[in-house]
DNA sequence: GGCATCCGTTGTGTATACAGAGTGACCGTG
DNA sequence: CACGGTCACTCTGTATACACAACGGATGCC
């Protein structure tokens, strides 16, 4: 059995990244450790790595709270994710290994027949855009990179549970993530950069067109204010 | 008095930093407890910020170590940089506050001046780019971006106590700041960018010269193998 | 009836005590 | 003399107990 701490932080995680711990909720350690059947001091040790990761925050000086998301945070997350990837499809495609990526090549060139089935095709996809998004990782060689994508990511798993993509839009993404494998392939450096910026600046713009749609929804049927919020600022350290 | 965890995290932080203790330290939580006077619990708080930091990491399993610094380490650090600096200087300059950059351009301008005197115009110096770095945070209101800059900031004091920048890098950084600056001020994100890019690639080949050279000192006089390794794995999460 | 103050409760921050595991040294044997 | 085993020590990980500060409610005064 692993350390209590990191089993505590494990779940912690897991459950505001699947929104069973919606954005708002208050992180009380009693109450935590109780529910957890461990002590104060591992779920301390849990709660102040959740706030380096910008997963919670302190709230008034006492008391901490699963962190916001909002359509200001997204925006502002894909400004940082876009030069962090634009970055690493740039150093993948000087360094790589281009027989994986050849694979990924292929792999992506059948997205279309994977998505005729709408729901089991979507997990499919989202496995391998993980799997393309490991192999840019071992390709770059870089701890400092790869560790800052890795945070972007935690915070983009939170946000994909806000935008249901639609099928069509996936199929746009599968043809934007295969120009990028293209140049990965082709050692293309700026291609592959350019192409990166391509794909998460439709992206980001159909994530938010998402947001908005489903805030409207949100706000006719029963107003959750702390789903959507305007709050302009989530510290993140 | 702030918290205890907070105070000793800072002066761990500032130790670390400042090279009082060296890459390889053993960070022992009964050893650090007596020292700072405080108990256990508030230092393995701090030490845990540390590994979140990048600055301490696990040692086989037991016991916790200050980071290691090597040339491969560098490198990717500013493959790193590069990649977040050029997006915020082409951030910055949409979104700049003119009056603001102006002044900051006529300072750079006078860097000539203030190097004349070698040793109080160098602390000068480096006093101007860390007010021109305050200068692109504020610009760029992104606080997902400013955190990952300043975590890379932190490991950027640590190579700054082993190269020793001459006066003559120092007058070159300084036009390329100032082009930079230029850019901002005319509103030119691509320029921006590009500026920024140019001058963290010399920045990086002088670091990397006056690391090899500072290496070979060290080998001769009394070879100090924890200072510059060639420990390809740095593990910054 | 409204507002201010006081007290109780709750929750964080810190200290200390305990358990388990790994490492090192020392002793015994081949 | 070398190698292996065992014991003890030291370290981390966890649990619990205590102190202090803040928030909320209730009560008394204006």
């Amino acid at each position: 059995m692993a350390r209590a701490s990191e089993i505590a932080y494990e779940a912690l995680r897991a459950e505001i990244l699947s929104w069973e711990l919606v954005p708002g909720s208050v992180l009380a350690e009693v109450e935590l450790s109780s529910r957890l059947g461990i002590s104060r001091t591992p779920v301390r040790e849990a709660l102040a790595r959740l706030v380096g990761d910008g997963l919670a925050e302190p709230l008034g000086g006492r008391g901490l709270v699963v962190s916001p998301v909002s359509a200001e945070n997204v925006t502002e997350l894909f400004e940082l994710r876009q030069a962090l990837e634009a970055q690493a499809a740039a150093l993948a495609a000087e360094r790589r290994d281009a027989a994986r990526f050849v694979a990924l090549q292929n792999e992506f060139r059948e997205v279309p027949l994977l998505l005729a089935d709408p729901d089991p095709g979507r997990h499919a996809y989202y496995d391998l855009v993980a799997r393309f998004d490991d192999a840019v990782d071992q390709a770059v060689q870089n701890p400092f990179l790869v560790s800052a994508l890795n945070a972007v990511r935690t915070h983009l798993v939170r946000i994909r549970r806000l935008s249901h993509d639609n099928p069509a839009r996936l199929l746009e993404a599968a043809r934007e993530h295969l120009l990028i494998v293209d140049a990965i392939v082709d050692g293309d450096p700026r291609l592959a950069a350019d192409a990166t910026r391509v794909h998460l600046y439709r992206s980001l713009r159909s994530t938010l067109g998402s947001l908005v749609a489903q805030s409207d929804v949100e706000h006719d049927d029963h107003p959750i204010p702390t789903l959507i919020t305007t709050t302009k600022d989530a510290t993140t350290r």
